[in-house]
DNA sequence: CCGGGAGTGATACACTGTAACAGTGCCGAC
DNA sequence: GTCGGCACTGTTACAGTGTATCACTCCCGG
């Protein structure tokens, strides 16, 4: 992850200092997608505060590099699964059981999306789109349970 | 607007009360959609005042009913321009010159999305599908100005 | 009359995000 | 070397968004 984030800077001719590379490993180290404060809170000892706002700074420059996405309903931020461009379409599932939030991209979902706003008469810039339910894992599991419960 | 609204609550056997009343009438007369805060303003006059938090209440009841969409990007609330089912899905188009927003149903990405989450062996629950861009008014007007500029 | 539920008012609070300014370290210009 | 600009971070204060909690009223059935 870091890697990667280096080689991006090296391309831009940014630099990938040691805080933005530390809210990075925080949000990757995750368990649950983290809100901004949590990071902070992770990242502060004693001796040493990380304030709110060096978070939301940091985050900006991971998200401007698309490494770090921004989970509208939940106000939480997710390191990127995938190595897309900066235009791409993602689809976010985020499990209400679990808490976890998975990311995929849909071609198909992207060209019928944009044929919808063609009609409509829109020009997209960018786009959010966010599903709430049940990743297969929580399903499995509660079906199970359902089961032995019966 | 209210007539649906009424409609419904005796449907449902809930009650629709002044205060719901004016907050939705609140949301679908405001030019760009506004905030909580916003609503709680506009309703507030000398010797009456409205609290951001009745504003929610009214605000979660009126969602409920499917007459209130809230915008996850924007922390803004819209009059629901259909009668749609609750599950439905919705795409919501955001202008960011002129700060509208429309809302449009597409059975196409519907299905797409469907078949992307079935893939991704995700049960989804409800979504949300948020569009930034220019609508077909602004971006009329800002190629007439580009023209004239040039 | 009394009890209970729905709705609202009021206050306080938690959470999320931004503005503004100061300090620090680096690097090129002079 | 020194100066000045630039990027980055620290710090404080604040604006904006949403929720918890309790009290009060109103209405309706027993
Ligand atoms: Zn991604
Ligand atoms: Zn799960
Ligand atoms: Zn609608
Ligand atoms: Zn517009």
């Amino acid at each position: 992850m870091a890697a990667r984030a280096e080689e991006l800077c090296r391309e831009r001719s940014v630099q990938f200092t040691a805080l933005r590379r530390e809210v990075l490993e925080a949000v990757a180290a995750s368990e649950r997608p983290p809100g901004a404060y949590d990071i902070a809170e992770r990242l502060s000892k004693p001796g040493r505060r990380v304030a709110p706002v060096s978070v939301y700074r940091a985050l900006d420059f991971l998200m401007e590099l698309g490494l770090v996405h921004r989970i509208a309903s939940r106000n939480a931020f997710v390191p990127c699964a995938h190595e897309h461009g900066a235009g791409e379409n993602v689809v976010f599932l985020i499990c209400r059981t679990c808490g976890g939030i998975d990311e995929t991209t849909s071609p198909e979902v992207e060209s019928s999306l944009g044929r919808t706003l063609a009609r409509a008469g829109f020009t997209p810039a960018h786009s959010i789109l966010e599903v709430e339910g049940d990743c297969g894992a929580c399903r499995t599991r509660s079906q199970g349970a359902g089961r032995a419960g019966a």
